[in-house]
DNA sequence: ATTATACAGTTATATATACAAGTTGTCAAT
DNA sequence: ATTGACAACTTGTATATATAACTGTATAAT
């Protein structure tokens, strides 16, 4: 059984973390096991106890394993729902290349009626800003987006927001400082001749459909909109369980 | 400002999460601001400084701040890439409702060949399982299965496979403890004339392609599938950046 | 047989302390 | 103006200790 080194650059309970990683990695420790007590692990290691327990809490985070006060500590079997995907891939798929034009198809002020009006909490009648853009890469467009923006001078937020959710921000990842959270939603949809037309893809391509509802520190909405991403263009991928470093480098 | 109440059931860390929270979602704390020093903490609440580092290491977890050796703390801003969608969701939509019913279409034993070979690192002409499964919410098909499974009697995961495999140990949340990790995979997709018979739904109708495979501990491929299920079923949401609690809960 | 009590083992929380390591600013010497 | 030394402040790591809360078991009393 590995122990840890004392005289290495890596933290111990870095160390810990890793060999615990392991031993359930290669089912020496299977699902439904329970680990070795803390002061067990102290006493095999040579550590503290608060190491071991910061070792330990690593794992409770990453969903590894779960603690049950006066109980132990018990590793989690694999779990199919635990599975996360993230929009970081569409990162990837983005910013790797430099290559990222914006077009701007259109930008007007309509007044509010309909949806827009429900989903923004504003008024019917009330003035909007409609932005239409395409993503391109290398020249070829990628990613075809709607976005209504609220168009009030009273909110210092509007002015900059043009440029800041011109989706470069976004893209660039340095992030946004005048959206507190947002509201995000992906579906499966097909596309309509509009989007087909614009996307040069075939009519009825399979495509992603990412909803997103900005809001401010105010807890108003800012933007709604939507990204239309053929699905050839973009694919979520992600591991469940166990998994050593190497992969979860990629 | 609100200090920690050190005669409540709430532990003093999980205050100090809250507070910190609370002051970063009502825009007290800005994103790009730097958090009070921990010592300054430890004065200001009357705790030792291991708890607000607790609290902190939270936060850092969360993805909320960001730490700077020699620097100090500070608040991220929000990060549109940082946004995770579960399959979680996906669970709700079928367990929630307690008349799950699975059918089995088919269930074969043929020779490996062409892309199952490869996914599965076995040779062709192996024999392999297949089988195609519709999962029935109150009788309605929700979802199409299809998946292939390693059939070898020396590896005693097969014979129990049938079993656990069979969804209802995914779908029951127990686990699977044959199963080490898996590789999932999102696409968009358009229904196939047969999936949309089986599905009962028009043709060119938009669907997730759920893709998985799972490795057991010795990191053989056992199992390789798809869910195909209709957009109209599902949709990943989420909520990025500050959210207080009661928006966690749900 | 059931209940009550006591005890051991375990994890959870919190504090105090010390030192390591990184960053920034200040000041003096060159 | 540049360099180098140093102080001050920050987060990072590690240990030691104490108390509380929970679980399970053994024991004694009813």
């Amino acid at each position: 059984m590995h122990k840890v080194d004392h005289n290495s650059y890596e933290p111990i309970y870095a160390q810990l973390v890793r060999i615990l990683q392991e031993q359930i990695a290669t089912g020496r420790l299977r699902p439904g096991d329970q680990l070795p007590s803390e002061s067990q692990l102290c006493e095999h290691h040579g550590v503290s106890r608060m190491t071991v327990r910061r070792a330990i809490n690593i794992l409770v985070e990453q969903g590894v394993v779960i603690t049950k006060q006066g109980q132990g500590t018990f590793i989690k079997p694999m779990q199919f729902w635990a599975a996360t995907f993230s929009l970081g891939q569409l990162q990837n798929l983005l910013s790797d290349e430099r290559v990222i034009r914006i077009k701007i198809l259109e930008a007007s002020i309509n007044l509010a009626k309909g949806r827009v009006t429900h989903k923004m909490a504003i008024k019917r009648g009330q003035r909007i800003l409609f932005i239409r853009r395409l993503i391109l890469s290398q020249d070829k467009p990628i990613m075809y987006h709607r976005e209504y923006l609220i168009y009030d001078p009273s909110r210092p937020i509007v002015e900059s927001e043009l440029e800041v959710t011109s989706l470069r921000g976004l893209f660039e990842g340095t992030g946004n400082s005048f959206i507190k959270r947002s509201l995000l939603s992906i579906e499966a949809t097909v596309l309509k001749d509009e989007e087909a037309q614009l996307l040069k893809t075939p009519v009825a391509t399979a495509a992603f459909n990412i909803e997103h509802l900005f809001y401010d520190f105010e807890d108003r909405p800012v933007s709604w909109g939507w990204f239309i991403c053929p699905g050839a263009n973009l694919r979520f991928t992600t591991i469940v369980g166990v998994h050593n470093r190497e992969m979860s480098k990629v």
